[in-house]
DNA sequence: AATGAATGAGCTTTCATTCAT
DNA sequence: AATGAATGAAAGCTCATTCAT
């Protein structure tokens, strides 16, 4: 039992609303009171505050996104299957989000401050997601160059049919995308 | 022909900082400041202030838009060609404006107040640019079905190129589309 | 009937509380309160804020010590009558403002932000006062050297009378001076 | 002898932060970090807080000046060369302590809180080093009621030539106070 | 004695907007 | 149509202090 509840919740609240409504859509009040976190407590955990927190979100998101790769990935036959699977689960996670929000690491990418922490956090996460793939490719029979470009496709892919399903609000942009890719 | 440079000056300062920073991201004095517009004068061309001036700005860069389309598609030999010239010319725009911006429709989308203004705003002039290339792919030999569906993919590669020209900083992303796509 | 009595009110509102607490010992709340201000029309008069309005402070208050110079040493003899007479008119401002206070001047020096904005504006405003007391003293007979080895050591031994009339709570420190010094 | 260094480097970080920038200028975060202590430690040492380190740090600086009074007179052979001595010392100090700082005394009387407790010591400081420079005085062979005058008048000087100091940024304004007032 | 997390009141400043002229 | 002063809510952040260990 070595929880540190507080910065916990501060990173996961942070990480939705982010994802809600951006960066500069979220004041730290907002963040403070539904994590129900004291006003000074931000500042202990975070020294830098506001993009501190940010970035602790982005990378807390993308881990998750890795997970959400593997378990596609993991048990899937082919690259297409597993591109698919990873669609879908995308699409359901779009859904009970709240089916608007982006990830919170675009939030930060297309709507932070423009310094270069942020932007070259946003470049690692997207490396690391693509490098990832990459991984299941090959594990699934691709060689190494095949894997890259699919990885890459898919990738740009995802956040291609993630802006339009933010646009028409519906998740069935991310459905669409194998069809529309393979 | 009485023009008003007052309010065209505002909706292009507006487009292009809202592309830069997104909607939260600026504020009306910086608006103002840029486009040497006096404090009192903004609710005079938008009474309704900021939200008003945020979807001229959409609706004034949604239309340039549309002529991009339609420069890069009329000399087109076919849909590939016109597609191809497109993306490049979206990546010197990229180019120009900073290599960092996103479109000021985006912008409103991802980062704009939660209200169905905008978000209707978005989807719209999403369909509307598809609706211009269908015109194009039918025009270039395409069957409806088949003109919809690669303007469908074209849209959605632009916006998942666009932000992956973001995230790594390069316009070079979006010249790569064509060639990932077809 | 031309006034802009907002920004006036700040001014003299803020020489007063910068006098009595100095620079950090005193809020824009508070400066704001007192004088009557909204909370938001501080930064329209003063755009860089606390630190805008205190130079305006001492440039204020700056200009009503060399008044009270004029008046001191306007109707003098010769320069010790009116040294003297400066000394007590400084008595009873000293204890007129309350038995404690510093000018405004001082207390941005000895208290306000280390940047060279406020050290030189300091510095200016001894010359001034100097300067204005050597006008007096060839004024009322002395040489030139001996009015500015004379207008240096009045300033001095104001300075630091006031030091000891606030370590004191006496303003009998400002009254003594004369005797001590001639 | 057990040290307690914590307390110690507490009382001298605090002392020489209040000099450069007055009480209120200074955090107890800074002074913390400066002097590497832990945050919970402060109110081990002083349960009243920043206060009482305050009053601390002044005892402590008052015991210092005390050292350079005697060191000034101690070996002087009247009571003008124990002053010019004490005038140099102090010049030395205020240069190395990086030409811009008050005595940690005059900063906590010209910009703490204003309560009986801080006013009444910065007074008794004074009174001490004035009885000093009295005894010193009459040891050189000044009557009484000369050496009370002469070390008034001194330590007047001396306040207001380091005002002086301060405001043009040079130590000499102390070396040159002995040719001032005898 | 020592520690770092916790606390909420307070800080200066920016916000989008309204008003009187 | 145009202007700049006025407005107060809200912004992000720092403050000195207290607490549990």
């Amino acid at each position: 039992m070595t929880d540190t509840p507080t910065k916990d919740r501060l990173i996961m609240t942070a990480a939705r609303l982010f994802r809600q409504k951006g960066y500069h859509g979220v004041g730290v009040a907002e963040i403070l009171a539904l994590s129900k976190t004291p006003k000074g407590s931000l500042y202990h955990h975070f020294p830098n505050g506001k993009p501190d927190l940010a970035v602790a979100a982005a990378d807390w998101a993308s881990a998750g996104l890795l997970r959400i790769i593997d378990d596609a990935f993991g048990p899937a036959t082919d690259f297409t299957d597993g591109a698919t699977t990873l669609c879908y689960k995308l699409a359901k996670f779009f859904d009970i989000s709240g089916g608007w929000d982006g990830c919170p690491v675009s939030s930060i990418l297309l709507d932070g401050p423009e310094n270069d922490l942020f932007r070259d956090k946003v470049a690692a996460c997207i490396e690391d997601w693509t490098a990832r793939v990459v991984q299941h490719g090959t594990r699934l029979g691709l060689t190494p160059g095949q894997a890259a470009a699919q990885a890459e496709l898919l990738m740009l892919g995802i956040q291609g049919a993630w802006v339009m399903a933010r646009a028409r609000r519906s998740s069935d942009e991310l459905r669409k995308l194998p069809a529309r890719l393979y």
